[in-house]
RNA sequence: GCGGGUGUGGUGAAAUUGGCAGACACGCAAGAUUUAGGUUCUUGUGCUGUAAGGCGUGCAGGUUCAAGUCCUGUCACCCGCACCA
């Protein structure tokens, strides 16, 4: 018989799903065992190459873990609201609606082609309205809790998408989706307050097994910062309080310097004498993108307002204020003081616009000439009773003595901001909101939802910024659920965030019509065991439905603080040349072509062989036929069968070693190395020139989860065993069969091997000394010299140094 | 600037606590089989040298009997954040 992949992956497909043998049990009395993937978007361009990569991963581990004892959930489903969708229906004319289910099914069939052992019984939809009711559920949950609120503020608004984008969006000052230029705008804008979750979402990353990176980098994110809140008065006798991390160089402040947006200024205009010069500063402030604000960043600019002057606190001195776009308002209390000798961008300000720089730390270079920084070296002077002591200590004693005369406190800061959670957009779940002119924003009572989208004519955003739900006046104007008055509906939509939030839920108890799911069901599968996904989501999605979790176990609809109890993450996989896979670049590869030439079993082989999976992987076309000759070499080994069912001796250890080395691998996702070792058993079997059956079976059940279509195929052919080889026992190895009676040492003389020997295992060091002694090369090398020491590394190795 | 990562043959890459650098695979070369070609099999393949030997993990030092691995310094590239006071 030939391998034909054509003909044996469709049939074995066939046969998994009617069998359902993928399907999480319910009621199990086995351990449960939850993995997870991060649910496609179900773009145009069907699948990429880059998703089997996670997807096989995962189900390498979930076929395993079936084949341990557990019950294992791994679900699928569908991200499927968002923009590229709701673009290309504007283009096409078609119903967004309608493209999704194009995508979907070409999406689900190609996954179904790759054998990824998905419980599709549990396949779900994110513009499902069974699913959003609950994504608009939360909404309200969080609404009633003082999580949601509408605010007015400056958001970023892509042009192109004639939409709000949220922060994380926005990369290098340009719409992350369609590259256009993004600008600030006021709007009323829903938001969510994440900050409130700051604190919590850095202190239990201790809780859960995150790589260091992930861990890093929303640390990084979340941007804990402790300082202190001064108090500045001013001539007017108003009051400005700034945000400091170094308050104990506060007697080094020389001017004070506010965000170009702060209040104070409206409240000043009839003091502040140029007023003119301050307001021409504001708008073209205004006006800048961000973009331009930060790449301007070196050279700074600002206007002194003419007429006011604040108060140092601790010494009484009138230092001036500036408005300056180097301050943001958006941080801290949107105003600071201005410390030059020890901040270099105060210590840049200071230099363009001639102001004393004046040294309170001593310990770097002449202040005159650059900011001194360093927190771990300084000492105090100029600073009254702060003087001697360390940065540090003064840090300490200076927010004692604010605190005592109430001109100051210590305070902590956050660079994460409240997440805008609105979007001007149509294909996405409806904000269930009415505002009404007497009670205001009033949620739409929980047992209309899912408040559903409605069919409009046209998805074409329009150009005063509204959702193109605004022109469906019949649905908008409703009654208020409160009063009874008449009333309108929000229009604006949620981000595509919010359905990807909490679909890990979902899966738990996917067709609940009562609740997300069932507490038995959330009580059984949470936590997630093992959640895989790229690097680009975890300060985006990651932080969002840590976020989204953590709020639903307070109000005790989940049983878990932390939603992942491992996250581990995937390189990209890169086109040939090394560049990233994409159009334009003409380097992308369709995973259809290589199942069809290869199959599926070889696709995924070879994508678990390409490389370390953490690290980014070039695409090689040649090295996928290697896989392939390994697949079709394990295919042929059915040939060479023998009806013996032991293992032979001189395979023994080695077959051993490779059920421990597979086995450890697969956890620490070494797939790489783990097919290695396969390969090498395969070699050493083929050296022998036959496989007695008991070895076949154990080979093919270590090779089923990496490529189970033409495992189950050599398991049925073979007749190794009862029903499926996915139903099999996973393979247990001996320890002690792991160790070989007789070793390859090597004997190094100075350090250099120069032999090798074969000793038994338990040699003991003057054994293998005088092995190693005795041959040839080793005499000739230490002969008439004085041996200074030797070294004997049981199992290793031996080293003679020898003068 | 801050945080994280990478650097090893012609190529993708391996390498418990420091202990044989290059497993496994691609490619290449020679041979065998079959053939029209491919497939399959065997052998070889870090560099250098006829050989013995010497050299070799970005670069420069250091520790050690022994360093890809530890320490100090340095260079290059990649990713994330970035006027966050």
């Amino acid at each position: 018989m030939k391998y034909e992949h054509q003909k044996i992956e469709p049939v074995w497909q066939k046969k998994w799903e009617d069998a359902g043998i993928f399907h999480a049990e319910e009621n199990s009395a086995k351990p449960k065992y939850y993995t997870l993937i991060e649910f496609p978007y179900p773009s145009g361009q069907g699948l990429h190459v880059g998703h089997p990569r996670s997807y096989t991963a995962l189900d390498i581990v979930a076929r395993k873990r079936r084949m341990q004892g557990y019950n294992v959930l791994y679900p699928i489903g569908w991200d499927a609201f968002g923009l590229p969708t709701e673009n290309f229906a504007i283009k096409n004319h078609i119903h967004p609606r309608e493209v999704t289910k194009k995508n979907v099914a070409r999406f689900k069939s190609q996954l179904q082609a790759l054998g990824i052992s998905f419980d599709w019984s549990r396949e779900i939809n994110t513009t499902d309205p069974g699913y959003y009711k609950w994504t608009q559920w939360i909404f309200l949950q969080l609404f009633k809790h003082g999580l949601a609120y509408k605010k007015e503020m400056a958001v970023n608004w892509c042009t192109s998408c004639k939409c709000v984008l949220a922060n994380e969006e926005v990369v290098n000052g340009v719409c992350e989706r369609c590259n256009s230029e993004v600008i600030r705008k006021v709007k009323s804008q829903w938001m969510l307050k994440i900050t409130a979750y700051a604190e919590r979402l850095i202190s239990d990353l201790d809780l859960v097994n995150y790589p260091d990176r992930v861990k890093a980098q929303q640390k990084n994110w979340i941007g804990r910062s402790t300082g202190a809140e001064v108090d500045f008065t001013t001539t007017t006798d108003d009051t400005l309080t700034v945000y400091t991390t170094r308050p104990d160089t506060l007697f080094g402040a020389t001017y004070m310097v506010i965000s170009p947006e702060h209040p104070i200024i409206e409240k000043l205009s009839s003091v502040i004498k140029n007023m003119d010069e301050v307001r021409t500063y504001q708008e073209a402030a205004a006006r800048k993108s961000d973009f331009e604000r930060t790449e301007v960043a070196k050279d700074k600019t600002g206007v002194r307002l003419d007429g006011v002057e604040a108060i140092n606190p601790v010494n009484g001195r009138q230092i001036p204020i500036f408005i300056s776009d180097y301050v943001l308002v958006s941080y801290g209390t949107g105003a600071i003081m201005a410390v030059p000798a020890h901040d270099t961008r105060d210590w840049d300000f200071a230099k363009k616009f001639q102001l004393p720089i004046i040294e309170v730390v001593k310990g770097g270079e002449d202040v005159q000439k650059e900011a001194f920084t360093d927190c771990a070296t300084g000492v105090l002077v100029n600073s009254d009773y702060l003087d001697g002591l360390s940065v540090e200590d003064a840090k300490k004693k200076i927010i004692e003595k604010l605190t005592e005369s109430g001109k100051g406190r210590a305070k902590v800061n956050y660079k994460l901001r409240d997440w805008v959670f609105s979007r001007q957009r149509y294909w996405g779940e409806p904000i269930p909101i009415v505002h009404c002119p007497c009670c205001g924003a009033v949620p739409v009572p929980e047992s209309e939802l899912p408040l559903e989208l409605p069919d409009v004519e046209s998805y074409e955003p329009t150009d005063n910024g509204e959702s193109p739900l605004a022109k469906m006046t019949d649905w908008v104007n409703t009654k208020c659920p409160k009063c009874g008055a008449d009333a309108k509906r929000e229009t604006d939509t949620m981000p595509q965030w919010a359905g990807s939030s909490w679909y890990f839920l979902r899966y738990m108890d996917p067709h609940n019509n009562e609740a997300l799911a069932s507490p038995e069901a959330l009580n059984y599968w949470s936590p997630v065991d093992w959640y895989n996904g790229g690097m680009e989501h975890t300060t985006l999605h990651l932080l969002y439905s840590r976020f989204w979790h953590k709020f639903l176990y307070d109000i005790k609809v989940v049983p878990t603080p932390e939603p992942y109890a491992k996250r581990t993450s995937h390189g990209m996989i890169l086109g040939e040349n090394g560049e990233k896979m994409s159009k334009s670049r003409g380097n992308v590869v369709n995973p259809d072509d290589i199942v069809n030439e290869y199959g599926a079993d070889t696709m995924r082989l070879f994508e678990m062989f390409i490389g370390d999976f953490e690290n980014a992987a070039p695409w090689n076309s040649n090295s996928i036929k290697g896989c392939r000759r390994f697949a079709e070499r394990f295919y042929n080994l059915g040939g060479i069968m023998t009806n013996e069912e032991n293992i032979r001796p001189e395979l023994e250890g080695v077959f051993h070693k490779t059920i421990k080395k597979v086995s450890d691998d697969i956890e620490v996702l070494k797939f790489n190395t783990a097919i290695a070792a396969l390969m090498s058993l395969i070699n050493d079997i083929y050296a022998t020139g036959s496989v007695t059956k008991g070895e076949l079976r154990i080979f093919t059940t270590l090779i089923s989860p990496f490529a189970p279509h033409i495992a189950e195929q050599v398991w049925s052919e073979k007749a190794l065993g009862d029903g499926f080889v996915s139903r099999a026992q996973w393979p247990e190895y001996d320890e002690s069969k792991c160790v070989d009676e007789e070793i390859q040492i090597v004997v190094q003389v100075n350090g250099k091997v120069r032999d090798k020997i074969n000793v038994p295992v338990e040699i003991d060091k003057d054994g293998a000394l005088s092995l190693a002694k005795s041959g040839e090369k080793i005499k000739a090398l230490i002969d008439g010299k004085n041996i200074v020491k030797e070294i004997y590394v049981p199992g290793k190795l031996i080293n003679i140094v020898a003068k």
